[in-house]
RNA sequence: GGCGGGGUAGCUCAGUUGGUUAGAGCGCAGGACUCAUAAGCCUGAGGUCAGUGGUUCGAUCCCACUUCCCGCUACCA
């Protein structure tokens, strides 16, 4: 039996168009995806869209369409996103799907039955145009008014008749759960955050609305729409076809194996999630990761400074490949990440275009010249090439575990290592003054050949296209990239024909100022 | 305010369970070569490892204080 991998995205929010963040997001879970995928792994790659609540219903009631409407034209874009993006999703779910909906329902039950969810009011000072609620020492009162103290607006007492999910109850449930699952939550900051929210002592949570109506109604009273974070979490569950727990995908992948999440949502997983699993009596998933903000020269992106990278627009203007790298590589995966357009040219130049284009034309264009196109068959392997080759058996164990413990920057850092490795290498074995030695050519060909044939393997999870495009030199395909394959150093088939490949990354011209 | 994380080369960041000359990449300067996208390779410059005090034979790494930055501190997601 294969292993199986289940990893999703946040089910996106299309209040707005898609951004950098979301790219990330989406980037980094493709990443992982494929990387399983020429791991030997069947993997499940869940993305999709979260689409109900207030914002969206007003939203749509502002441009005068159809609430649905409305959500069918954003999704479609993060759709689109994903095609952008070059995701090897195996799903796209949206929220406002039956098989969602029935999931939802079923899970409410499941709750209600359990005595986790009961009927009560929910009250509070809530300010209308801040569209949030205040707790007693937030606001103060300026000639009988009561008003918010940070946002100076009218607040009124509002009662209201809500369902509640009995979260109290799982809070020393959950804390024992993190501490007998120390890998559950990442990166370790996170985890301390969550740990110390939850200790400070967990309130029931309303998990019902009456207010709107662009929601789940709750089964059995039709006043009540489902609280959007049990609604949309419940999306990693509902694409398994639960509550049919003899459907395939449900027995394959769950447990999913990782939620890759952005840090801002974080509680809503490592906390009600897990709380409502236990309610409910499912397994929980094996980790939630929650990765920082993509921000553009320290600040956040925002319009009015200007600085927003939107990544459509970089897509067009730099191809895609250059910009999954650049932020796979450049950002400190867990912490927030610092990105920039120089800094992207930089890394194409540096990176992409010297180091490794550099290196697959270079050993090319050799053997076409010098080895009548074909890849060596008549080779004998010198203590210096083996040296350079064995290391890569050496260290497949060591990257797997890194990349179980989302470790992405070492596995990119050793991929550029090799890179360095592999130049110097052909550098030190000076083929071109071996003319009158063929065997020793050959084999220093065959040797840079190889290299770039394990280096594209590695590259494929982060820069698919560029990799599948540097093994067209060997006629390799998809179907031909298998992780493991990389500490096998005769793979490449002798004798068989060499190909020409156009420049992989083109330089970028960087303006003189 | 409380809890947590952090301040290391011009820039982005590693690292040290305390031990002779503190690391990488980019950027910068010089050199040898020429297969290659004027790419690659070699060498070098550049840091009082935030500050002060303490523990220690010895601290960038441990402790205390100071200072600056950041995150979390429940129902907008």
């Amino acid at each position: 039996m294969n292993k199986k991998f289940y990893i999703t995205t946040p089910i996106y929010y299309p209040s707005a168009k898609p951004h950098m963040g979301h790219a990330y997001s989406s980037i980094i879970a493709d990443f992982f995806a494929r990387f399983k995928k020429i791991d030997g792994h069947e993997v499940h790659f869940l993305t999709g869209t979260d689409e109900h609540g207030l914002k969206i219903q007003r939203s749509a009631e502002k441009q005068g369409v159809d609430t649905l409407e409305f959500c069918n034209k954003i999704s479609q874009t993060f759709r689109d996103l994903s095609k952008t993006l070059n995701l090897t999703n195996t799903d796209f779910i949206r929220t406002t799907e039956k098989r969602h909906k029935k999931t939802v329902q079923h899970l409410w039950n499941e709750l209600e039955n359990n005595d986790d969810i009961y009927l009560s009011k929910y009250t509070g000072w809530y300010s209308v145009s801040d569209e949030a609620f205040y707790n007693e020492d937030e606001i103060e009162e300026v000639d009988g008014n009561k008003i918010a103290i940070s946002s100076k607006s009218n607040v009124e007492w509002i009662e209201e008749e809500s369902y509640f999910f009995r979260l109290s109850k799982w809070q020393k449930p959950l804390l024992n759960y993190y501490e007998t699952h120390p890998n559950f939550i990442g990166p370790e900051t996170r985890k301390n955050e969550v740990i110390s929210f939850v200790k400070s002592g967990l309130k029931d949570l309303s998990v019902s609305r009456k207010s709107f109506s662009w929601g789940i109604k709750v089964p059995n009273n039709k006043n009540h729409i489902i609280y959007v974070w049990l609604d949309a979490l419940t999306n990693y569950l509902s694409a398994l076809n639960y509550p049919d727990t003899n459907d395939e995908l449900f027995k394959n992948f769950w447990p999913a194996s990782v939620h890759l999440i952005g840090k801002d949502i974080l509680r809503f997983h490592a906390i009600y999630w897990p709380a409502f699993l236990l309610a409910a009596k499912i397994e929980l998933p094996s980790r939630i990761y929650g990765h920082g903000w993509i921000l553009s020269g320290e600040e956040k992106m925002s319009k009015s400074k200007g600085n927003i990278l939107d990544p459509i627009e970089i897509i067009n203007q730099y191809g895609l490949d250059p910009l999954r790298y650049y932020l796979i590589k450049e950002v400190s995966f867990g912490n927030d990440g610092n990105i920039s357009q120089e800094k992207l040219e930089d890394c194409i130049n540096s990176d992409l275009a010297n180091n490794f284009g550099n290196l697959c034309q270079r050993v090319t264009t050799f053997a076409i010249k010098n080895c009548e196109s074909k890849i060596p068959k008549r080779i004998e392997f010198q203590k210096e090439d083996l040296e350079i080759l064995d290391k890569y058996k050496n260290n497949l164990d060591n990257i797997r575990k890194k990349i179980d413990n989302q470790n992405i920057n070492f596995y990119i850092d050793y991929i550029v290592n090799s890179l360095f490795e592999a130049n110097k290498y052909f550098n030190d074995q000076e083929p071109w003054k071996k003319k009158d030695n063929p065997l020793r050519l050959n084999t220093i060909v065959f040797t840079g050949l190889e290299i770039v044939r394990k280096i594209s393997f590695m590259l494929y999870p982060i820069i698919p296209n560029s990799s599948l495009k540097a093994l067209k030199i060997f006629n390799l395909t998809e179907k031909d990239i298998n992780f493991s394959s990389i500490e096998n150093n005769e793979f490449l088939a002798k004798d068989s024909e060499i190909n020409e490949i156009d420049i992989l990354f083109k330089k970028i011209e960087k303006k003189n100022d």
